[in-house]
DNA sequence: ATAGTGATTATGTGCATACATAATAACAAG
DNA sequence: CTTGTTATTATGTATGCACATAATCACTAT
């Protein structure tokens, strides 16, 4: 069976991805180098290795050189989600917003965040509690250890009607996070209040 | 000045990222377009291209033709989580990892869940509710919805000492999946046992 | 004014080629 | 048998070129 029509590199990708949805490449197995696919497809091996090199950044194969490229064989379901403006978000559910900074501190963080965030374990961070409220409830809690020498101008900002969500992504972008989800008991009355702790980092 | 030596799309890429945390080029802005990168840097087109690709797939940079390519004016701080097996997630932290099935039927999923799913609202789902247990604590519920059309091998299996998370990985990978985290009340005793309901899809 | 049309332009992609790099395999020396 | 060296090989990447595609802009005819 000749392949007629692999002439882009995302009709490429399709058909690797359907074969191993068919398996016909399974976990584990070695696929055909570039060379041959790129002779078998009819395309250039360029085109095969951006198709190759696409999947292996979804974490669906992965590629060593000389090895040869591998369905992945745990596949790491990796799932992208996207932090947005909290307040962008209650908005989209069409619900009205409400902000309400709890606590705006200096303070030695617990070891826990220091060491998740890098720091010396008795330096200082800006500590930020905020509730965000969607239709008068609370939606969110916002706990946020800010580095301040990596963003000197956050000391500047008290927090009270913009929250550190929102200024940080408009002022100090592009710096890196880690986020923690955890539950929480339910303190409030009958809240089906998402806990949502936040700690950001460097 | 002159720049030297941006052989690699690699150190093109940390330029351009240099210049945006730097805020030399702002959220909102256009930055100049490949071929004046390219020469400025001393490389060729293809190679600012793969460094600006790079960028724009991570959601730093916004690329339209002819509109050029400007810094993402409210960026999706994308967060990647890797959702692996439970189980090896728990003999990681070095405990001992137990599993307990709590239910397994069909039946017909709340609109919620079928709405998400994309399927008809009185189908059939193949519904597993199953408890992982570290160090004999629970660790972790997993609440999971399978479209066994999609999976048909499913019905075969019970799920008594397989969980659906490993078993779905090791059977039926790169199959799409929503994942809702929802905090809940902490049922058990002290427990904070993290409540993470989990519903596959498609 | 308005709608339509075509020129312009920036990104998107494919290809052939060349060389770089990493990792394995084969082999040789001790 | 072990270690070090070398060859081989598959992926990684840079480049120049050509053309595709989308979107904007300017212009024109109604």
């Amino acid at each position: 069976m000749n392949t007629p029509a692999f002439r882009n590199w995302q009709s490429v990708q399709e058909e690797v991805l359907r074969r191993i949805y068919a398996r016909e490449w399974k976990p584990g197995d070695l696929i055909p180098n570039e060379a041959a696919l790129a002779l078998e497809f009819g395309c250039a091996r360029t085109t095969v290795n951006r198709a190759l090199r696409a999947l292996a950044d979804g974490g669906l194969l992965d590629r060593r050189r000389k090895a040869g490229t591998r369905v992945a064989a745990q596949p790491v379901a990796k799932a992208t989600l996207d932090i947005a403006v909290i307040r962008k978000e209650v908005e989209a559910r069409g619900q009205s917003y409400g902000y309400h900074l709890i606590a705006r501190t200096v303070a030695v963080p617990p070891v826990a965040i220091s060491a998740a965030m890098r720091t010396n374990s008795d330096s200082n961070l800006l500590h930020i509690l905020a509730l965000h409220l969607a239709d008068s409830a609370p939606y969110a809690l916002e706990d946020r250890w800010i580095n301040s020498t990596v963003v000197p101008d956050a000391l500047d900002q008290g927090f009270q009607s913009v929250s550190a969500n929102e200024w940080l992504l408009m002022h100090a972008p592009y710096t890196h996070g880690d986020i923690a989800f955890s539950a929480q008991a339910a303190s409030s009355a009958d809240a089906q209040s998402l806990g949502c702790a936040e700690h950001s980092a460097l």
